[in-house]
DNA sequence: GGTGAAAGCTAGCCGGC
DNA sequence: GCCGGCTAGCTTTCACC
């Protein structure tokens, strides 16, 4: 995709207040960029429908929701199979307790962000479905102690 | 934080909504899981209160916005000095680029994302910042390849 | 949980620069 | 082309049932 219009301060402005809080009404986003409602939703729907602003969403605590337990999980495959590793990757992106999923350069093969209960829901539900796929080779788990930021 | 009333239903419908569209209005948020506006609004405020619904906000796309060059960084810090630590983190924190953060148990002690516009971006303002830091030990880059989720 | 009403917002249309 | 003013219609949000 092609950028047709390059974004200038005020698009910038309003992408950051929007990240910052994606509820502010266009009349308060508007005063806050310096314009007036009627043009500033014209940018925001033009961000919006040029993709650079993907969508909105709720952010969830992941300890209100009774989520602390969160994991990084480095995982590296054994082959280069190209119908198990597209099975390795369907399964994992489905397990619903795995929010994110990378696939590197070098090593390890892929990063895994898993937000769980506990230890015991993060063997069971996580670490029980992963161990069982043909092309996982090595997995290794680092617990979160304390999210600064994100 | 102790959760005084536990999520029903209809609080986990109401999330949900919200996570894949934080801009859905009140109105259609209520007529979407069976409720008039008036008590869906009030639900809503509660979970934010509660902070079980933390913020809102825009999903800005790495690739529209240049950002394309995703990295995780691997920091292992030397000392266990209380100072060195908190000047780490600190300034961490305060890089734009690095957008998430998370302190581990054993080792990696750092687990960072970073999203930038290229390889030089990512030297430049991140590493370069980095490693001048005193209490850094080792760097370790894994560039992404592709993200399946999240 | 629902009702109603005041205040505020959205989103179109128009003219001006 | 982009901005700002205007206005009709809708939404939000509250006190009250």
């Amino acid at each position: 995709m092609r950028n047709k219009h390059t974004l200038d301060e005020l698009d910038h402005a309003i992408i950051a207040e929007l990240v910052a809080d994606a509820r502010l009404s266009n009349t308060e986003l508007a005063r806050r960029v310096g314009l007036t409602p009627a043009p500033c939703l014209r940018r925001v729907q033009r961000l919006e429908r040029a993709g650079v602003i993907a969508g909105y969403h709720a952010a969830v605590s992941a300890k209100a929701a009774g989520r602390g337990f969160e994991v990084i999980v480095a995982i590296d495959i054994a082959v280069n199979n190209s119908v198990t590793i597209e099975d390795f990757e369907s399964a994992v992106v489905q397990v619903p307790e795995v929010t994110e999923v990378r696939r590197m350069f070098g090593q390890p093969d892929y990063y895994l962000r898993v937000e769980v209960t506990d230890g015991e829901a993060y063997e069971s539900s996580v670490i029980r479905t992963l161990s069982q796929l043909p092309a996982v080779n090595r997995i290794l788990s680092h617990q979160t102690m304390r999210r600064l930021k994100g």
